[in-house]
DNA sequence: TTGAAAGCGCTAACAG
DNA sequence: CTGTTAGCGCTTTCAA
């Protein structure tokens, strides 16, 4: 079972190699008579276009990279299905990679991402530095990171943050607390505490990092979250807690520990998520969340690899939207 | 900034290109100092290798295709996870679709993964039938899918519908439900329901065919769900009722619906779910789950794809491992 | 232990 | 509108 090529469909056709390639790539320049002939062809010996070849001439792919964290995020979950089913359209295929642990092995994923000749790379990971990341000599674009000189897609973290602070206060709650997995200060994510801290900062508040919560579906998560929800109700008995946290997961698990408890919500705990992903509306009591609107980010992402790769001989600094805030 | 290539790597270090060549793929052929010499230039020149070139002139390529229904059940969410894990060890590198709506579609999709030339498609959907994957010239591997003569990989479905009655029976249940979105009888998850029907064939049962219930995050599917609900409190006050899920997701919507209206679980009603995926630990009151073995079947998934691609020259019929349960 | 030369399957000037 | 030619960056005989 020999691959059938441009070469024998050409022959059979009665046509140049050239004539078949300008079939695929430049319709308009052949005659009706010629296309059809070749399209007979093609459907006779069943021939499909080989990529590989066709990249390595051009030099041009329609692969993208994405590296994730890890899947069990619903946000990295739906922001996958969003980029696969916007990437579709634009017939874009999508090369999926979990991160490893060290710089090192990111580094290596990143250059077997290379190796297939990647139009670019969706970064989710937050392994690599800013200025690991300017290295690269790949279209980079990086969703909620900051700091380097590529292109950013992120939320407005401040504001989100402000709006939970308000609504709950607004809701009547009396002590103010976020939950967070971890963070560091220059994280996009980061303003999300900024914000609601300053929504918050005349009531009673408290924020709570607890790293074991970064894997949602981990035995650990669950016993690191019944012991946060234990403390906050021994601290402030009889008072209404508002709690923002820093994804929908952490806030559904937290959801699921006040549920057990017989805990009342909104009267007692009133919870209010990051993401809008879908495990928000399917919890139990849909939980309130602050939108990233993946389905934009997932657009914009691809947009601006568009754009990116539109320009790539110009100073590409000046025609990319380099941060976008949603 | 031009590709640095073989090529240039071979100038500098005052060697063929052959030998740069066998650096990588034969690198026991070499002397010491040869390779010491080239591995210095890679390092200077920041070299990294051209997948693209290499695939073209082999005809091997460590990419494998996966077509997924969709991306909300939580088994394919995990399945995906597991594969991308394993596949990292194994170096292959995964290119995700979610499936399109007609057979036309899909056909369009496989060949377009033919075109990079992938090593091999595992395939969950279910649109294509068993002809029409037969007559694919690339590696197939199949999960839970029947009937074709290709490599196919299932769990013990009539098994676990099985185990399912007995447990539910066995802890008291007096009317046995079956709740599914649908099936064609020559699917592997029919078993399932013959499984079940089975095991409780002498109790009072019932099987619920429900399409809406197909994707679990969707309004259609909490409404389906809450009339489900409604109907069978009606019809069996007073009785425990025993629910067999035909996957997490619905066990987990079904369990919602009950914590909402205040039915006690499982005092009142019993829930068995199917898969194990992490949603069924995660619920608010665990579910019983039949084991599906996630991590395994990504394992034979890649395993498979292996096996075939060794014995591609002989009757590969013999020597795969056609249909694999667990 | 190394090199020269011939492609892999396709596209892109350039020339009719 | 169509064909000729020269590669893309690499691996693989074959020969030294």
């Amino acid at each position: 079972m020999d691959k059938v090529g441009i070469k024998e469909i050409a022959e059979k056709s009665g046509v140049s190699l050239t004539t078949v390639s300008r079939y695929f790539n430049k319709p308009h320049l052949l005659s009706k008579k010629t296309k059809d002939k070749i399209q007979a062809t093609i459907q006779e010996l069943n021939y499909s276009q080989d990529n590989v070849a066709r990249i390595l001439v051009t030099g041009k792919s329609n692969l993208v990279g994405i590296i994730f964290p890890q899947l069990h995020l619903s946000f990295y979950t739906e922001l996958l299905n969003q980029l696969i089913q916007y990437g579709e359209e634009k017939d874009y295929s999508f090369i999926v990679y979990t991160s490893r642990d060290t710089r090192e092995e990111e580094l290596a994923m990143i250059d077997r991402l290379k190796s297939y000749r990647v139009k670019g790379i969706v970064l989710l990971s937050h392994i690599l530095s800013p200025s690991d990341i300017e290295k690269l000599d790949v279209p980079i674009i990086s969703i909620e990171r900051s700091g380097g000189n590529y292109c950013q897609i992120n939320s407005d973290n401040y504001t989100g943050g402000k709006l939970a602070g308000e609504k709950l206060i607004e809701d009547g709650c009396e002590v103010l607390i976020h939950i967070n997995n971890g963070y560091y200060e220059n994280w996009p994510s980061f303003k999300r505490i900024v914000g609601f801290e300053l929504a918050v900062r005349n009531m009673p508040h408290e924020t709570i990092i607890q790293e074991d919560l970064t894997d949602p579906y981990s035995e650990i998560a669950s016993k690191a979250m019944s012991a946060i929800v234990g403390t906050l109700l021994d601290k402030y008995t009889d008072k209404k807690i508002g709690v923002f946290c820093s994804n929908d997961d952490i806030a559904n698990m937290l959801q699921r520990d006040c549920i057990r408890r017989g805990i009342k919500i909104p009267e007692n705990i009133e919870i209010i998520g990051y993401d809008n992903s879908p495990v928000s509306d399917y919890a139990i009591y849909p939980i309130t969340s602050i939108d990233q609107n993946i389905p934009l980010m997932a657009q914009i992402a691809i947009n601006s690899l568009e754009t990116y790769i539109a320009h790539e001989n110009v100073v590409a600094a000046t025609l990319i939207p380099k941060k976008t805030t949603l």
